[in-house]
DNA sequence: CTTGAACCTCCAGCCACTGGAGGTCCCATA
DNA sequence: TATGGGACCTCCAGTGGCTGGAGGTTCAAG
């Protein structure tokens, strides 16, 4: 009998390309990530290509999968930081994910009342010159608003 | 009898710190707008203050209510453009409006999922100690979505 | 005339990457 | 073993839409 069991997968070698096809993330966002110390230093070939281990690739798909849900990087830091330290309370995780959901909750309100403007902008418009559409009017009403929402998001 | 009605108002003349309070958009950036080429250059004092007319005033406003309603740079220099030739069919802003509007849609969707699955994610955590951490394990769980949604957005 | 707030220019920095230039390495096939 | 071409390397500049600071000048009120 052979003994493949003493190959532990947590090893294996994978170059920053199959990294990428694996998680999703391109190849220079995953250099960027070990530039910025998101992701540790992977081992090297002798010419220098990087080789990640499956520690890599779990760490990247925990970041990966953070950023998609809107997380900042900051954020991203301590719950990796977190992670890392499994006896340590989660308190800090919880708190962050509710920080995330507030913080989700007060762009979609502020999405939801430009969707509405814009809709109505839109619906009044009857095409012809530019000179009667009421899409340009409304955007040329410069006070329109002014102390209602200078909550910035920019979209 | 003064004869006031000589000093018609689009001459009036305004420092950038008027326009800055009158519009809710910072000196800084109005004096970026001006480098961009979406305000034009002002009259300039002897000393060499920018002074402003009201066409600026209005230009200004019509800038910021359409930033504030989500359209990038060079849909408002389309939209701009479009407003300074009255005599023009006004498709191109029903157009850049629907897509907008279209845009917003995405976003919308996308968050109200982040939402969803952030909201299950704080839901399931119960305290404790990290390595049993709803949170962070559904964070390591880098299968996860893989193929769902990879439309990225960041939050 | 003095004060100090407002203004000026220039330039660097923010976030989270992205892309290009110019070169090197790896490995499958002939 | 040679070769071709794709994957990889580093370095650096650019993206959008501003923002802030340094260091100096101008303006207007008192």
């Amino acid at each position: 009998m052979d003994q493949p069991m003493r190959e532990i997968p947590a090893a294996a070698r994978h170059a920053i390309g199959e990294l990428a096809r694996r998680t999703g993330v391109k190849a220079t966002t995953i250099r960027w990530y070990e530039q910025e110390g998101l992701l540790p230093p992977p081992a090297r070939s002798e010419g220098g290509h990087r080789l990640y281990s499956d520690d890599h690739l779990r760490r990247l798909g925990f970041i990966r999968h953070a950023r998609e849900l809107g997380f900042a990087m900051p954020a991203i830091r301590t719950l990796l930081g977190l992670a890392g330290r499994p006896r340590e309370d989660c308190t800090t995780a919880h708190a962050l994910a509710k920080a995330q959901i507030a913080e989700i909750d007060s762009r979609l309100r502020r999405l939801e009342a430009l969707r509405t403007e814009l809709a109505g902008m839109a619906a009044a418009c009857e095409g012809g010159p530019a000179q009667d559409c009421r899409i340009l009017e409304t955007l040329a009403d410069f006070e329109h608003g002014h102390c209602q929402h200078h909550e910035h998001e920019t979209g």
